[in-house]
DNA sequence: TGGTTTATGGTAACCGTTTGCCACGATCCG
DNA sequence: CGGATCGTGGCAAACGGTTACCATAAACCA
C-alpha cells in the first residue's frame, strides 16, 4: 500500500496538516518540522494522491482537447505543441476525438465535464451542429475554440485568420500569372471549410480571377484524388487549383501526376495548413502554414485568463498565417541546382 | 453550483445512501424510490461528481498513454484506434507526449501514476533507457507496452513481429529480382529500429541478398533525404533500398526524384508502418501494413485482463503484420492503365 | 408460532488531502 | 508590564460520493 500523508506526518511526529503544509508550501512551518517531513516523505517514498487533492481543492490540474480527428495531419502537430505547453504547468491532456461526429463531440464534452477539468480547448467539428454542446459546455467550465469554431461568437477563440491566409494564396497564383481557378475544399459544415470558401471567393474576385464553381467534398486525400478526376474529365483545366487543405491538394497532386498533368507548369496548386508532408510531396507544395505554437500558447493563455475572469469579455484571436512557396506553384528554373534531373525527368 | 447527491436525496426525500444505490445500480432499491431518485437527479440536472467518486472508489477510469511522438504519423491513428476503444467503456484517455526523450518519459509515467491512472499503455523510446522507469511504473499499476517495447521481458507487450515483417519485405523485394540491398533505418536505440535492423540482416542473408553496410538515422524523412544523398554519392546503388520505416522511404523517394533516379526501375524502396502517406507518395510505397486497431483491441484486453490478475504470467503478443505492394517496387508494366502518363514522365 | 432468511432503508465511516479556526507562546510596543 | 501582533501547530470539518454495517419488516419454513 502507498505511504499516504497521514505515514508521512506520524513518522514526522506532526500533525497531519502540518505535514500537508510543509508539503505543499502553502503555508510556513519551522524548519525543524519542514526537515522531519520532507525526510520521512523521502523515507516513505511518499506520493500525494492527487485524486484527493483535486476533491478537496476543486481543481484537477487537467484539461481536455477535443478534435474532429487525430489521424487529420494538421491535429497531431496542433496536439503536440498544447500538450508540451500544458506539461510546463503541471497539468495534463485530456484526449477527444470526435470522429468529426457532433454527437460523439457532445458525449465527449460532458465526459470531460463530470471530470471536473479545469478548462477544455475544442475544435469543433461542426458550425452549427456542435455550436448547443459548445455553449452548454462553456457555461460549464472555461472553454477556448481552437482553429475551427461554432457559428456565433459566445466563447474565446484563437485560429487564424483564414482570410488573410487565403488572399496570400490568391495573390500569389495571380502573380505567378494565374488567370482562372477552381476551389476544392470541403463541404462547409466546419468555419474553415466555410471561411476558406468565402475567403477564396472574395479575394479571387479581388484579384480578377476568374472562378468555376467550387468542388466540394471532405478534408481528405481520397477527395482530392476524385476532384482530380472531376477537373481531368472537364474541357479544360483551370490554371490554377487552390485547395481547402493539404491533404485534398496531396490527393490531388498525386492524381494529376498519374495523369500526366505537369504542376506547375500545367497548373498550379496550392493547399493550406502546413503539414509535414506537403514538403515532402511531388511537387512539394505551396501552402499556408499555421502557427501551431503560437496557437497553443496562446489557447492555453485565453483559458487561465479565463479561470481568473470567468465572466469576462471573450477574446477572439486571429493569427496571421504565412504562405509557404513550394515548387507546386513555382517555375522549375527557379528551383536549386539538384533539382535539374527532377525536373527534366517531371517535364519529359 | 452544481447539484450534489444529497441535493437530490433531499428532493426525492430518501438517504444519500438510497439515492447513491439508485443512480449507481450498485444494488437494488424499491421501484417508488428509483423512480423519485431518478426524477430528482433529472429535475436538478444532477451529475456526479467523478473525482469524489475515483477517491472512493479507487477507480479513475482513466488510462494512461505514453507515446515518443504524436507527430510521427505512425502513432495518431494507434492513438485514435486507442482512443476509440476506450470510449466505448467509458474510460478516458490522458495522453503524454516523450519527444522522445527518457527522463522526460519517466515524469510523465510518475505523473500518471501520481494521478491514478487504472492503467497505461506505453511505447517506450528507447529500449534500454526506458527500462527503469517502466519496470518501476509497472509494478505500481498495470502496464502494457504498444509497439516498441524495452529490453528484457517484465511486462505485457502488444505489437508486431518485426521479424515477419522484415522477412515479407525481403522476400518480396529478392523475389523481384533484387540481389543487392541496403538497410536505411534509425539507430537502434528502440526496440522497432532494433528488431527491424537485426532481421533485415538475417532475412537478406536468409534469401541471398548482398548486404552493404546499414544507413543507421532517426525515423524521419529528413533522415531519408539525407540517407539518399550519401547513397547517390557512393560507387553505384543497391537494387533495393530497404527502410526502417514509411518517413525514411518517403524522404529517400522525393530525394531520388529530385536526383532523376527513377523508383522501381533503377531501385526499389519500402517502408514500414504503412502510414496514410504511404499511398500518395510519388511513386505509392511498398510497406508493411501494423493492425492498429487490432493492436488497440489487445493492448486493452491485456490491460483488464492485469486488473483482474495482477500477479499473472506476463504475456507477449505478436500480431502479424501484412505486406502492401505498391509502385515503389512494382514494375510499371503492372500499373493500372491510367498510370502511363505517368510511367511516361517519370521515366523521362 | 418461533426462528430464519430476504429485501430494502438509513447511519456514519471512509477515500486522502486541504484549510478554517483556534490555541499557545514569543515578540513587540506604548 | 499589559495588551496587541505574529508565527506556528493541531483539531476537525470539509470536498462528494460509496459502502460496511445495522435495523426493520416481510416472507418463508418447519
Amino acid at each position: 500500500m502507498p505511504a499516504t500523508i497521514r505515514d508521512v506526518a506520524a513518522r514526522a511526529r506532526v500533525s497531519v496538516a502540518t505535514a500537508s503544509r510543509a508539503l505543499s508550501g502553502r503555508r510556513r512551518v519551522s524548519d525543524e518540522n519542514l526537515r522531519r517531513v520532507i525526510g520521512a516523505a523521502a523515507e516513505l517514498s511518499y506520493r500525494p494522491n492527487l485524486v484527493a487533492s483535486s476533491l478537496r481543492r476543486q481543481v484537477t490540474n487537467t484539461i481536455g482537447l477535443v478534435i474532429p480527428q487525430i489521424s487529420n495531419p494538421f491535429f497531431p502537430t496542433l496536439v503536440e505543441s498544447i500538450e508540451w505547453q500544458l506539461q510546463s504547468t503541471t497539468r495534463q491532456l485530456l484526449l477527444c476525438d470526435s470522429r468529426g461526429d457532433p454527437e460523439v463531440e457532445q458525449l465527449r464534452l460532458q465526459a470531460l465535464v463530470d471530470r471536473q477539468v479545469d478548462g477544455i480547448m475544442i475544435s469543433p467539428c461542426d458550425a452549427l451542429r456542435s455550436a448547443d454542446a459548445v455553449h452548454t459546455t462553456a457555461r460549464q467550465v472555461p472553454l477556448v475554440q481552437i482553429d475551427r469554431r461554432i457559428t456565433g461568437d459566445a466563447t474565446d477563440w484563437i485560429g487564424v485568420d483564414d482570410e488573410v491566409g487565403m488572399r496570400l494564396v490568391v495573390e500569389h497564383v495571380a502573380l505567378a500569372g494565374a488567370r482562372t481557378a477552381v476551389f476544392v475544399g470541403s463541404v462547409p459544415t466546419n468555419s474553415s471549410a466555410l471561411l476558406r470558401l468565402e475567403a477564396f471567393a472574395s479575394e479571387s474576385s479581388g484579384f480578377g480571377l476568374k472562378t468555376s464553381e467550387p468542388l466540394l467534398g471532405d478534408f481528405t486525400a481520397a477527395w482530392g484524388i476524385e476532384a482530380a478526376r472531376v477537373l481531368l474529365a472537364g474541357r479544360h483545366l483551370p490554371d490554377a487549383v487552390v485547395c481547402g487543405n493539404d491533404l485534398i491538394a496531396i490527393g490531388l497532386l498525386r492524381q494529376f501526376l498519374l495523369a500526366g498533368v505537369r504542376v506547375p507548369d500545367d497548373v498550379l496548386v496550392t493547399g493550406y495548413d502546413d503539414i509535414t508532408s506537403a514538403e515532402l510531396s511531388a511537387p512539394s507544395l505551396t501552402t499556408v502554414r499555421q502557427p501551431h505554437d503560437a496557437i497553443a500558447f496562446e489557447a492555453l493563455r485565453l483559458l487561465t485568463e479565463r479561470f481568473d475572469r470567468p465572466d469576462g469579455p471573450y477574446q477572439r484571436i486571429s493569427m496571421t498565417p504565412e504562405l509557404v512557396v513550394r515548387e507546386s506553384t513555382t517555375h522549375i528554373d527557379l528551383l536549386p541546382p539538384n533539382a535539374d534531373a527532377f525536373s527534366r525527368a517531371s517535364r519529359q
